[in-house]
DNA sequence: CAAATAGTGTCTATCAGACACTATCGA
DNA sequence: TCGATAGTGTCTGATAGACACTATTTG
C-alpha cells in the first residue's frame, strides 16, 4: 500500500508516507464499591510491565471502530456490555449496560517501549457489579481503589490516563446527571449521595443534597419502592430520569 | 519490526500483529471576527475531495508527540505560534500564542477513503490575527464563518470535528476564563461580552456581564488605559488575570 | 442638544448552605 | 425508650436577571 500525500505547509511540493502506528483503546472503567473509588484493572502477563497493573485495553482492529474497540475490550475484560448511549431510564429500560464515553488519547513516542502506539482512552461509569470470574470467558479482571493504584506503579502512561479519568469523571458530576450511571438502575438519593462524596471527596449536607436532586427537572423519578438499611427510616428507591444535564448545576467547592 | 501481542479476552492464547494505523492531527481553529465565530480552512489541492475546503492539519511525523505535530501543523498553516499553557497575563506576558487543546480522536474505518487514518483534533482559540500572507512560509489558509461551513460540505468528517469543536468553545466559556484567549492581549468588556454572545448565539446584558466579569476573581485586571470607539463614554482595557476556572460559572439559558 | 456606549444602583426571585426539626425504622 | 437514617422547614447570604440610572464621549 504505497499511498501518497502531498506535504502541506512546504512551498516546495515534498510527497511522504506517512508513519503507520498502531492505536490502541484503553478503559477506565470506574465503579464506587464499600466508599472508594474503584477502576477496573489487569495483570500484565507479558513484557514490557510485566506483573504490573494496568488498565483493560487492546489494539484496535483492521476495520473496527474506535468505539467498537472499546465495546469489545470491555467485554472482553469484564464480560459485560456498554453503551455510548445516554439515555437511560426512559421506557423503563432498565439496561445494565455500562456508559462510556472518549477521553482522551495519550501519543507521546515512547510511552510503549516497544514501538509507536497511540492510545485512545475511555472512560467508563459502572454501578458497582460482580465481575464475572476469571477463568470464564473475560480475562481475570479486578477492581482496585484509584487511591491505592495510583500509589503503586502502574504499566505504561495509565496513571496519567488514570488521573485524568477521575477528574473527568468529577467534573463532569457537576454538570451532568452520570452520577445515576455509578448506581444501579434503582437507588436512594443517599446511594446517589455517596457517589458524589467519594468522586469528590467532600462531604455534602444530607438535606440539602436531597432538595436539590429533586428538583432538578428529570434527573432522578421517585418509584413506589422503599428499601430498609441498617437503622433508621426507610429511603425511597429512583431512577434515573430523561435528563443529561444538570441545570442548575451542583458545584464542587473549588479554591 | 514483528512486534507480537498476545490478544486479551481470549481463553486460547493468540499472537497477533497489530494493524498499523495513518495518525494525523486536525484543528480547529477559532476565531471571532465581524461579530461571526470563524474556523481557519484550506482548500485541498489534491484527492480525495480536491477542491473542498478541509481543516487545516497533517500526518503525525516518526517520534512527534501529537501536541508536538498540532503546534507544528498551527504553525506551517498560520505561520502563528499556538501554546498548551493556560497561563497568560501574569507577570506581563505578552504573548499572542495561541491556546491549544486536545478536542477527540476520530477514526471511523473509512473516514478517509485512501487507507485507514486517525485523526486527533485539536481546538485553538485565537484572536482576531491577520493571516501572514499566502506565499510566505505558509500555505494559503483563511478564515471562514462557521456557519458557512457547515453549510458548504466539507472535506472528511470535518464537519463533524468542527460542530464538536464549535460545542467544545461555547461549553468551555461557561466554566473557565478562556474566553479571554478570543482576544486580543488587551480588552475591553465590551469585546469580551462579545464573545461571548458570538459563540453562544446569545445576547447577554451588558450591565450584568461587566459587573459579573469584574467579581469574578482573577478573570480580568484592569490596566489604566481607555479605548473610545465611534460614539459614547470610552471603555477601560483589561488583561487577562490568573484564574483559570471561572467560578461561579457564567451558564448559558438552557433549555 | 441627541445618540451611543460604559458602567453602577437597585430590586426581585432563586439558590446554596447551615441547621433545626419531623418521620420512621431496628434494637 | 434510644440511635440511626430519611426527608422537610426555615433562615441567611449570594447571585442572576431585569431595568433604571449615571458617566462620558461624538456629532
Amino acid at each position: 500500500m504505497s499511498i501518497r500525500q502531498k506535504q502541506r505547509g512546504s512551498t516546495i511540493s515534498k510527497t511522504v508516507i506517512p508513519t503507520q502506528m498502531a492505536v490502541a483503546v484503553d478503559l477506565v472503567v470506574l465503579t464506587v464499591r464499600e466508599n472508594k473509588l474503584c477502576a477496573l484493572v489487569v495483570e500484565r502477563g507479558i513484557e514490557p510491565y510485566k506483573g504490573r497493573l494496568a488498565l483493560p485495553g487492546g489494539f484496535v482492529r483492521d476495520g473496527e471502530d474506535l468505539d467498537q474497540a472499546a465495546l469489545r475490550e470491555l467485554h472482553e475484560e469484564t464480560g459485560l456490555s456498554g453503551t455510548f448511549d445516554l439515555d437511560r431510564a426512559a421506557s423503563g429500560k432498565r439496561t445494565n449496560a455500562i456508559y462510556l464515553e472518549q477521553l482522551r488519547t495519550y501519543g507521546t513516542p515512547k510511552r510503549d517501549p516497544r514501538q509507536r502506539v497511540i492510545a485512545v482512552a475511555y472512560l467508563a461509569l459502572a454501578p458497582n457489579l460482580p465481575l464475572p470470574k476469571a477463568g470464564g470467558d473475560a480475562q481475570e479482571a479486578s477492581w482496585e481503589p484509584v487511591s491505592k493504584l495510583l500509589e503503586t506503579r502502574l504499566a505504561f502512561d495509565h496513571a496519567r490516563i488514570l488521573e485524568d479519568g477521575c477528574e473527568r469523571a468529577a467534573a463532569k458530576l457537576e454538570y451532568t446527571t452520570l452520577a445515576t450511571r455509578f448506581c444501579a438502575p434503582t437507588f436512594t438519593i443517599s446511594e446517589l449521595r455517596s457517589v458524589y462524596d467519594v468522586v469528590w471527596n467532600s462531604k455534602l449536607e444530607q438535606g440539602n443534597f436531597a432538595r436539590k436532586v429533586a428538583n432538578v427537572p428529570g434527573m432522578v423519578i421517585a418509584t413506589d419502592a422503599f428499601v430498609q438499611s441498617e437503622a433508621g427510616r426507610p429511603a425511597r428507591l429512583y431512577r434515573a430520569g430523561p435528563a443529561h444535564v444538570l441545570h442548575p448545576p451542583i458545584l464542587r467547592a473549588h479554591e
